[in-house]
DNA sequence: ACTACAAGTTGCGTAAAAGGACTTGTAGGC
DNA sequence: GCCTACAAGTCCTTTTACGCAACTTGTAGT
């Protein structure tokens, strides 16, 4: 039997994990957004096993999150980069920061912090707002079904 | 040897997975935000084998993330629920959704929409903000070594 | 004591991860 | 033309995790 995949469940949070859900998956774009672009700079950097390696990276091209590009240098080499879809994930990887800053490391312990490189200003937290740029409460936010939600749940399908 | 394991890293998003990157595991949180509280409930929402439900609540009750308590009904039943460090997680969800809404189902097909209670309005996106709620541009974002970065990386380490 | 039920626990077969050895493709030196 | 050096994988073996089904446990009601 193999593992259960999530692709089928009609709920974002379920799609999000198909895509970069994996174990090493988000630590493998955490290092593309720190300026990791080769394979062996990401085989060091995670001390991952290269067919581990090899499998996530490729997940990742076919998902559209990095592109793989050859090199004109010497050997066979390729730059790996984030995609606009992939750069987009920086709001998931600094939510993750902002909760492990706040219940893993505390105040004053946070190992990197974000801010603003102009202003010099630093990333305090995230900001629910609507299409105005309008805060929304957190306590007042309520999920309902959107356009896309499936008509019928059937029996036996996972539901979500 | 042993699947390993991130939390010897010092990096926020290393740490969130450990507490939270399991295959299951954002998924039983989801559901905890949905109103799920008890065992059956999660097999059944889920479709999971419940040697791994078992498992992955218990990390989530020794993490904090849900809370246990023994329900005063027939039978032994327990009622999990999510902590105040589950709650915060809202923010990760969320920008799992909205990331996936983005990419995978594509603007007009969202499943689930977030909004106000109150107001109505709905939940367009996660904003990144200083200290003073002031707006920060994801072009200008920076990350860099915090108050509790390690002192000095020792090579054979993990870094970050 | 017997029944009913939620909530696990145990055992077994299969899939995925870890680690290391080996292969491939290209450019540069000789 | 052949050898070397190197990045980037592939292949193989062992260990661990996952999925499933059967079994066990604890408690209250009858």
């Amino acid at each position: 039997m193999s593992r259960k995949r999530f692709d089928r469940m009609r709920c974002g949070v379920a799609q999000a994990l198909e895509q970069i859900g994996d174990w090493w998956t988000l630590l493998i774009v955490r290092d593309a957004f720190l300026g990791l672009s080769r394979f062996a700079e990401f085989e060091e950097s995670l001390g991952i096993s290269k067919n581990i390696l090899t499998d996530r990276i490729q997940r990742l091209v076919d998902h559209g999150v990095l592109s793989k590009t050859r090199l004109n240098e010497p050997g066979v080499r390729y730059e790996y980069a984030l995609t606009e879809k992939g750069r987009d994930l920086w709001i998931v990887l600094t939510a993750m920061r902002l909760w492990s800053d706040k219940w893993v490391f505390g105040e004053g312990k946070e190992p990197m912090i974000a801010r603003d490189a102009k202003s010099g200003q630093r990333l305090k937290r995230l900001l629910a707002v609507d299409e105005d740029d309008r805060p929304i409460t957190p306590r007042n936010l309520e999920w309902v079904l959107g356009p896309g939600a499936p008509t019928r749940a059937k029996k036996g399908e996972p539901n979500q």
